[in-house]
RNA sequence: GCCCAGGUGGCGGAAUUGGUAGACGCGCUGGACUUAAAAUCCAGUGAUCAGCAACGGUCGUGCCGGUUCAACUCCGGCCCCGGGUACCA
C-alpha cells in the first residue's frame, strides 16, 4: 500500500499523546483563544457520524489558531446525566453510573481515533461528584440570592431579610412569584415557617407549584416528547396535567439582560432572533377588571390597551385559579368537563390546534371599566396559564384568535380601529385611527396607547407593564440519574445543605423506578436524610444543570476550592468560539447565559456573556425506518388465515396461529400493505378509534427498507413486547416468539405454500436527524457482533481518520443540515493518496526536490493559502477541501514536488488532515510537531493577473468571451467590442444604447 | 399553529458584495494501460431543439409575480422539507 493511513495515524496519535502536544496552561506570553464544543451525551449507541461534524470544524479552527500563535484551550468532556441511561437502568437493572462509564469509554476510544487536539487533562463529566459539587454549589448560591430590580442584579437573601425587618416590603422591588405587601412588624410576627415560605417567593432557586405531565400508571412525570395524544409513548398509559411542587430557577428576572446581551455577542442573527422571540418582550398594560357579583378583580395583560373599548368578553386559561370560584352553578358541570378535556392535552398540542375552536362560558361576567358593559367570562384552551396572567380581554375585532372565537360562539364584535372590514375578519394592524372609544377617538393607535395607559393608571385599575414570555426554568426532575439537590426539609420547609458538606452524593437505590406512593426513585434510598434526620429532596436536577457552567470548569478543572479560580477565569475569560447544534438555541444556550450572568452578579466570573461567537453546525440527517401497526382497541380472537380478510389488533390480545392455538401477540404490517389494512378496517365497528401508528425501529434490523433481522428487532422490543410478534406481509406472515436469549428462529407462514417466495416485510424510510431516539445512528468506526466479528466496517478503518475528517467537511456547508451518504468518500480519499504520490512518486520513495518554484507554482500555492485562510475564517470548510483538491491536481499536472511548495502546503493542510500532514512534515526533515509550525502568509504579488477573460453579454445574456488586458479604459473596451466580428450578429445593425463595464467582472451591451 | 433555517444536474454541493449558473467530488458513458482485475490516467456528462459542422438556438437555481442593463442572490405572495416549541440532550 502506498499511503498507509493506518500506520501513520496510529503513529502520530501515539506521539501526540506521549508528548502531551495538546496540553495547555496559562501563558501570559501568548494571546488566549478558547474553542469549545458542545459536549456529548454518551449514549449507549456510541458516537455517530453526526457528532464529529462540529468537533472536526472546531478542531480545524483550533489548530489554525494555534498555527497563528494563539494559546488555544480546546477541551472536551461528557454530559453524562440523563434519561436514556436511566431508562436503560430500569430495563436492565444495571447502575447508570456503570453503563455511563462504559459509554464514555467507548466515546473516548472513538474520539481518539479521529485525531482531535483536545486537552484531555481537562476532561469533565457532569455525573462525577467532584464536578457536580459545583453544580450543587451554584444551585445553593441561587437559593441564597434574590433578584433586586433596583440594582438589577442578584443580591444576598440576607439583605432582603434585613430590609423586611426594617421596612417590610415598602422599598422592595424584587423579581418574585407573587407581589407581597407587609410591614416590618408583620414580618417580625410571622413564624419561622411563614418567613421561610415568604423567602421562597424571592429566592432565585425556589419551590413553586407547576403543571406537569403526570402518568398515574407509571407513577412518574413524563417529558412532552414522551407523551403523544394524551398517552405515554412507552406503554400507552393515559397522561394528565397535574400540579406539582417543583424547584424552579427565576430566569425570568434576567429576561431583560438576556435580551440586551444578545446585542453584544457574535451569533447568527437567526439564532439571536430565536432567543429574542423566546424571551418575548412585550410592552403593554396590566388591567384589573371587576368580576360582577363578587369582590374579585380579574388581572389581565394586554399589548393593545388602545382596543379596550372593543373588549367584548374575557377568556381565562382553563387552569386559572379563579375558574372554580367564579363559575356559576348552572355551568359547573360543563366547565368541569371542559377542564378535564384540557388536562389530557399538553401545552404544545393546545397551541398547535388553534384551528379547532373550543371553549366554555363560566356563567360569570366582568365589568369593562371603559364601556361600562358587563362582558362574559369564558375559559378556553387558547389562553395558556403560563403566559401573561393566564387571562385576556378579548377584542374580537382586532385579534384573529379572538375573532374566530367570537364568530364561533356568537359573541359581540365591536370595531374600535378603523381601516379593516370586520365582517370579513379581524383587523390586527396598529395602522389605523381609533373609533367608538370616547376618550381616545381619532387618535392613531400608538398615541391612543399612551393616553389610555395614563388613564388606566389615573383610575388606579392597572399599570404599564413590560411582560416577558420567558418562563422560569423548572428545575426538578422526578428521576434518579441527575444531580441531587443539596436541600433537606424541616417542617416541609426547604433548607440548604451546608456548603462544606458538598457534594451531596447520589444514594444507591434497589430499582430505578418511582416508589409506590409516586415519589421519585430517591424515595427508595436508605438514609436519604441529613445528620439530624431531616429528609433530603427526592427529585434531581435536569439535564441542563450540569451543562450550564461546564465551560468555566474546563478553565480550572481540578480546583476543589472554587468553581473556577480568579486567575484562570481572568486569563481564559470566556469562550471565543462555541460550536454546537442549533437545537440548543432556546434550551442550553439560554440557561447557560442566565447561569453565567448570575455568577457574574456574584463577582465570580469576569465576563457577562459566556460565548462570544457561536456557530451552529447543521445536523447530519440519516435515514430512519418506520414500522407500521394499528392502535390497540379491537379485542377479538382472530385466526390468521389470509392477509386481508381479517385484521388483527395490535397489543396483548389473543390471536390464534394457523394451528388454532391462542397466542399472545403484537402485530405489524408491511409498509406496502399497511394502508390497505387500514382501509379494510373501515367497515368495522369502532373504526373512528382506529389509527395507523408508525414508529422508529433500529436501522440495524433493516436492509433496503426491509425488516430483515427479526431476532434483533425482537431483542430490541424486549419487555415492551408480548411473547409473539406477528409480521404480516403481502404473501404471508412471520411469527417470532420469546424474549432476549430465548427467541425462536423466525418462522415463515406463506399464504400460498406453493408460491413460497419473498416474505419481504417492508418498512418506510424517512430522512431525519441522526439520533439515538430515532434509532438510526451510523458510527464512524467498526461495530462488532457479540462474537467479535465485524458487524459493519467503519470509515475510519476503511479510509482513515484524515479521510473521515475531510469528508465530513466536504459534505457541505457546516451550518446546513445534510443527509449522510458515503458515496463521495472515495474522492476525498483519492485526494489524500494523490498528495501522497505527489511527494513519493510511483515507487513510493519520499522524493521532494529542492528546486526554486516557478512563478506559476507560486501563484497556485499562494492562491491556495489565501483561499484556505479565508475559508477557515468564514467556516467554509467544504470549499477548502475543494481548493486543496484543485491545488494538488494542479501540482500533479505540473509534476511539482518542490520542498518550498510542499512544506507550506502541508502546514495549511494540517488542521484538516493532521496525521498525513504530520507524517509529511516529519519526512521533510522537521523535528518538532507540525502543530508548532507557523501558518504561512500569502503574497498578493504572486496573485496579480495581467489580463481578464471577459464574458461579453448582450442584453444580459453571455454570448462570447474576450481576453482583454487589465487596466485598459472603458472606451478601448467599447471600441474592441464594437469591432469584434461576433458582436455583429447580436447588434444586428443597431447602435448599442448603453455599455455596462465592470472592470474584472463583466461587459454588458444593451441593444 | 408559532419561531428559525433550507429548496440549484442522477447525487453532495460551488457561485464570499446583484455580474460567465453547475467549481470540486461522486455516479454514469467511452477510451488508454493490463492475460485479467484492482489501481492509475484521458475524454464526455443540466435539459431540449437543430445540424455535415460550430465560439449554434431555446429553456433552466421549488412555484407565481415584481425591481434591474443584469437576479440562485433583492422585494411581495405561495408550496414543500428540516429543527425548536420550555421534562430528549
Amino acid at each position: 500500500m502506498d499511503y498507509n493511513f493506518k500506520a501513520i495515524e496510529e503513529k502520530w496519535q501515539k506521539y501526540w499523546k506521549e508528548k502531551e502536544i495538546y496540553k495547555v496552561d496559562i501563558d501570559h506570553g501568548k494571546p488566549k483563544f478558547y474553542v469549545l464544543d458542545m459536549f456529548p451525551y454518551p449514549s449507549g449507541a456510541g458516537l455517530h457520524v453526526g457528532h464529529p461534524l462540529g468537533y472536526i470544524a472546531s478542531d480545524i479552527y483550533s489548530r489554525f489558531k494555534r498555527l497563528q500563535g494563539f494559546n488555544v484551550l480546546h477541551p472536551m468532556g461528557f454530559d453524562a446525566f440523563g434519561l436514556p441511561a436511566e431508562q436503560y437502568a430500569i430495563q436492565t437493572g444495571q447502575h447508570p453510573a456503570l453503563t455511563t462509564e462504559n459509554n464514555i469509554k467507548r466515546y473516548r476510544e472513538q474520539l481518539d481515533k479521529i485525531g482531535f487536539s483536545f486537552d484531555w487533562s481537562r476532561e469533565v463529566r457532569t455525573c462525577d461528584p467532584k464536578y457536580y459539587k459545583w453544580t450543587q454549589w451554584a444551585f445553593l448560591q441561587m437559593f441564597r440570592h434574590w433578584y433586586d430590580n433596583k440594582t438589577n442584579k442578584a443580591e444576598p437573601i440576607g439583605n432582603l431579610i434585613d430590609e423586611f425587618e426594617k421596612n417590610g416590603t415598602k422599598n422592595i422591588d424584587a423579581s418574585c412569584t407573587e407581589q407581597l405587601i407587609f410591614s416590618a412588624a408583620e414580618w417580625k410576627n410571622k413564624s419561622e415557617k411563614e418567613q421561610q415560605e415568604i423567602l421562597l417567593n424571592y429566592r432565585i432557586a425556589y419551590l413553586a407549584d407547576t403543571m406537569v405531565n403526570w402518568c398515574p400508571a407509571l407513577g412518574t412525570v413524563l417529558a412532552n416528547d414522551e407523551v403523544k395524544d394524551g398517552f405515554s409513548v412507552r406503554g400507552g398509559h393515559p397522561v394528565v396535567q397535574k400540579e406539582m411542587k417543583q424547584w424552579s430557577l427565576r430566569i425570568s428576572a434576567y429576561a431583560g439582560r438576556l435580551l440586551n446581551g444578545l446585542d453584544t455577542i457574535d451569533w447568527t442573527e437567526s439564532l439571536k432572533e430565536m432567543q429574542r422571540f423566546w424571551i418575548g418582550r412585550s410592552e403593554g398594560a396590566e388591567i384589573n377588571f371587576d368580576i360582577i357579583n363578587t369582590n374579585k378583580k380579574l388581572l389581565i395583560f394586554t399589548t393593545r390597551p388602545d382596543t379596550i373599548y372593543g373588549a367584548t368578553f374575557m377568556v381565562l386559561a382553563p387552569e386559572h385559579e379563579y375558574v372554580d370560584e367564579i363559575t356559576t352553578s348552572e355551568y359547573k358541570k360543563d366547565v368541569n368537563t371542559y377542564r378535564e378535556e384540557t388536562k389530557k392535552r399538553t401545552e404544545r398540542e393546545r397551541m398547535a390546534e388553534v384551528k379547532k375552536i373550543n371553549g366554555q362560558f363560566t356563567g360569570a361576567c366582568a365589568f369593562n371599566p371603559f364601556t361600562k358593559q358587563n362582558i362574559q367570562i369564558w375559559i378556553s384552551d387558547y389562553v395558556l396559564a403560563g403566559y401573561g396572567t393566564g387571562a385576556i380581554m378579548a377584542v374580537p375585532a382586532h385579534d384573529s384568535r379572538d375573532y374566530a372565537f367570537a364568530k364561533h360562539f356568537g359573541l359581540p364584535i365591536t370595531e374600535v380601529i378603523a381601516g379593516g372590514d370586520i365582517s370579513q375578519g379581524a383587523f390586527d394592524s396598529k395602522d389605523g385611527v381609533v373609533i367608538n372609544s370616547e376618550i381616545i377617538n381619532g387618535l392613531v393607535a400608538k398615541d391612543a396607547i399612551v393616553k389610555i395607559n395614563d388613564e388606566i393608571e389615573k383610575m388606579g385599575i392597572g399599570k404599564r407593564k413590560i411582560n416577558y414570555r420567558l418562563r422560569d426554568a423548572i428545575f426538578s426532575r422526578q428521576r434518579y440519574w441527575g444531580e441531587p439537590f443539596p436541600i433537606y426539609f424541616k417542617d416541609e420547609i426547604p433548607y440548604p445543605v451546608d456548603e462544606k458538606n458538598l457534594p451531596l452524593e447520589l444514594s444507591e437505590v434497589d430499582v430505578y423506578l418511582p416508589t409506590e406512593k409516586g415519589e421519585p426513585p430517591l424515595g427508595r434510598a436508605k438514609n436519604w436524610k441529613n445528620a439530624d434526620g431531616y429528609p433530603y429532596e427526592l427529585s434531581t436536577m435536569p439535564g441542563f444543570a450540569g451543562s450550564s457552567a461546564y465551560y468555566l470548569r474546563y478553565m480550572d478543572p481540578h480546583n476543589d476550592k472554587e468553581l473556577v479560580s480568579k486567575k484562570a477565569d481572568e486569563y481564559w475569560r470566556n469562550v471565543d468560539l462555541y460550536i454546537g447544534g442549533a437545537e440548543h438555541a432556546t434550551g442550553h444556550l439560554i440557561y447557560a447565559r442566565f447561569w453565567n450572568k448570575f455568577l457574574f452578579d456574584l463577582g465570580l466570573v469576569c465576563e457577562e456573556e459566556p460565548f462570544k461567537k457561536l456557530i451552529n453546525q447543521g445536523m447530519i440527517l440519516g435515514v430512519s425506518e418506520l414500522i407500521h401497526s394499528i392502535t390497540p382497541y379491537f379485542l377479538k380472537d382472530q385466526p390468521i388465515t389470509t392477509t386481508y380478510n381479517y385484521i388483527w389488533c395490535n397489543g396483548i390480545y389473543e390471536i390464534k396461529d394457523k394451528n388454532g392455538n391462542k397466542i399472545d401477540a403484537e402485530v405489524y404490517y408491511s409498509a406496502d400493505m399497511a394502508d390497505e389494512v387500514l382501509t379494510n378496517l373501515n367497515h368495522l365497528e369502532d373504526k373512528d378509534k382506529t389509527k395507523m401508528i408508525k414508529f422508529n425501529i433500529p436501522i440495524y434490523c433493516t436492509q433496503d427498507h426491509t425488516l430483515f433481522d427479526f431476532i434483533s428487532f425482537k431483542k430490541w422490543r424486549g419487555n415492551f413486547s408480548p411473547t409473539y410478534s406477528v409480521f404480516v406481509c403481502k404473501d404471508g406472515y412471520w411469527i417470532i416468539s420469546g424474549y432476549n436469549d430465548k427467541i425462536t428462529k423466525e418462522n415463515w407462514y406463506p399464504l400460498n405454500p406453493k408460491n413460497n417466495n419473498s416474505g419481504n416485510f417492508f418498512t418506510t424510510p424517512i430522512v431525519e436527524k441522526l439520533s439515538k431516539s430515532k434509532l438510526n445512528v451510523i458510527p464512524p468506526d467498526n461495530t462488532y457482533n457479540e462474537d467479535g466479528s465485524i458487524k459493519q466496517e467503519g470509515i475510519i478503518e476503511k479510509y482513515g481518520a484524515d479521510t473521515l475528517r475531510m469528508y465530513e467537511m466536504f459534505l457541505g456547508p457546516l451550518e446546513q443540515a445534510k443527509p449522510w451518504d458515503t458515496n463521495g468518500i472515495e474522492g476525498v480519499h483519492k485526494f489524500l493518496r494523490k498528495l501522497w504520490r505527489l511527494c513519493h512518486g510511483k515507487e513510493n520513495n519520499f522524493s521532494v526536490s529542492d528546486g526554486e518554484p516557478t512563478k506559476e507554482e507560486l501563484k497556485i500555492l499562494h492562491k491556495t493559502i489565501k483561499k484556505i485562510r479565508e475559508d477557515i475564517e468564514n467556516f467554509s470548510f467544504n470549499t477548502s477541501v475543494s481548493a486543496f483538491m484543485i491545488c494538488v491536481n494542479e501540482f500533479t499536472d505540473l509534476k511539482c514536488s518542490k520542498k518550498k511548495i510542499i512544506e507550506p502546503l502541508v502546514i495549511i493542510l494540517s488542521p484538516f488532515a493532521p496525521h498525513i500532514a504530520e507524517e509529511l512534515w516529519n519526512q521533510l526533515g522537521n523535528k518538532e510537531s507540525i502543530c508548532n509550525a507557523k501558518f504561512p502568509e500569502y503574497d498578493e504579488n504572486y496573485l496579480k493577473e495581467n489580463t481578464f477573460n471577459y464574458p461579453v453579454s448582450f442584453n444580459g445574456k453571455t454570448r462570447y468571451n474576450l481576453e482583454l488586458p487589465m487596466g485598459i479604459s472603458n472606451e478601448e473596451i467599447q471600441d474592441t467590442i464594437l469591432k469584434h466580428e461576433l458582436s455583429q450578429k447580436w447588434l444586428d445593425g443597431k447602435t448599442p444604447k448603453k455599455f455596462i463595464i465592470v472592470a474584472g467582472k463583466i461587459i454588458n451591451v444593451v441593444v
